[in-house]
DNA sequence: GCAGATTCTTGACTTTTATCAAATTTCGCG
DNA sequence: CGCGAAATTTGATAAAAGTCAAGAATCTGC
């Protein structure tokens, strides 16, 4: 077991936690990556920080010189504005990679919280770079993973600017649950580790809204979920939700 | 003149529009350029293609394999959802940098679409790639551009998320009138070339708000919008209204 | 320079979602 | 275990923005 008190993980922590062993490496950065290269990032990617919940791994107006992958835990990502109203711009699993928008010596304007006692892995951008330069194959993969982030972005604008309430939600829990798959945990039953307030922010709904939506969701029968943990009972069902239709109409 | 009936333009358009001699290119990929290194840019920089109106520079689901800056003229770029809906992600003046959702391999996801007759640079990522391998520079600027995109994004899931119609309009013109400027235009007096729809739309509004909106800033002595024409009049008072205040309360 | 098409504006009304208020559940901690 | 705080849910009402409809302005092609 990890000492939870050590705010750094010792050298003995440290080896439980390379790239090469680490579960969620097929999604990272080093997915590219074999063998010796492995080894390369693994030497560069310094602090692996461990975080309890509520405390942030950079905040905005540091000047980035780091990127941000999450080991474990999770986190969610906000940016404000001058009236200081937040707007939560994402969550981020293992594997993610946070604070892509201080990249090239840039201000990171986003501030990015533990939602649960988290691990980040840092990685110098400097010596990231420079690694890239001698591995296309890396540096074609690390592209991917920015054009992936304004990808999501991208949907996320539509999903605010397109969707209604219910279709916002549904394409959240069947997001998340997507993102479950892939990291080898259930796409049926996860938990909502964000708050409903956190959720609501992200997706630009009062935190009522999305109570009422869940609630609404479970009276249907597509989903039951009870505090945090859910239980997805028919997919289909939000998909058809998400795309704005109503396939079977079990309520009004 | 340049012959319009081209759609290609010739080896003398070329001459005129290499990035040496572009009056954007500060803004643009080549600012951390100089000299040889420019050369070496504009070798790569292939196909400079002029786009009519409504006509497409790339089109969603194409594999992504040329980065594309506009030279002159307006573009916006949309992505859709299932039901076909869609979804402006942003509009792009002379200098900026379209199609970064596709980088890497991936295949883009949106599709970029010519508000006014238009030329754009074609830089194959490939070819692009190697030149940054070899200057890091120029590397670090594009990562730049890449995390501005970003950020940009995040900026507008803040606007459609957190801000009223009113304070996103405001903050649209401001934008405009910001960048504008920096490619040495009138920051008080300019075009919006795209149609009032296209400005709803990635607004997240609909076209009747978006035009109440503005003859009630009109009204207010905000603005004077005549058609595609507007002077902005009180600047001040725009990021008042865009910061969710109102300072002077010219109407009710 | 005019007819038809398109885009934009304005008005009346509706819908969606937010806000306010209160009740209920859950959580942290002694 | 139980108390107080925090988070969540539910209900009633309000406000913001959307929709529908019609009219005005502008553009386009002949």
């Amino acid at each position: 077991m990890l000492d939870v008190t050590k705010k750094y993980l010792t050298p003995v922590d440290r080896e439980k936690i390379e790239c090469r062993t680490c579960n969620v490496s097929h999604i990272c950065i080093p997915h590219a990556l074999t063998g010796s290269e492995l080894e390369n990032l693994d030497d560069i990617c310094k602090a692996k920080r461990r975080i309890e919940p509520g405390d942030t791994l950079f905040h905005e107006s540091e000047k980035q010189t780091r990127i941000h992958a999450v080991r474990t835990g999770s986190f969610k990502t906000y940016v404000t504005n001058s009236e200081g109203m937040e707007q939560i711009t994402g969550f981020y699993l293992p594997g993610d990679i946070i604070g892509l928008d201080g990249l090239g010596g840039g201000i990171c304007q986003s501030t990015a919280v533990a939602i649960e006692t988290s691990t980040a892995c840092e990685i110098p951008e400097a010596e990231f770079s420079r690694l890239c330069e001698h591995n296309s194959e890396l540096n074609n993969s690390f592209m991917r993973i920015l054009s992936k982030e304004i990808l999501r972005e991208q949907q996320h604008m539509m999903a605010l600017g397109q969707m209604s309430a219910e279709a916002r939600v549904a394409g959240f829990i069947i997001n998340l649950s997507n993102r479950f798959r892939e990291r080898g945990f259930s796409a049926t039953e996860f938990n909502l580790n964000m708050s409903r307030h956190d959720i609501a922010n992200y997706l630009a709904l009062a935190a009522e809204t999305l109570s009422r939506i869940l609630s609404k969701f479970q009276d249907d029968g597509h989903i039951d979920v009870q505090r945090r943990n859910i239980k997805v009972l028919d997919m289909d069902e939000l998909h058809c939700i998400s795309n704005g239709k109503r396939c079977s109409r079990k309520s009004s």
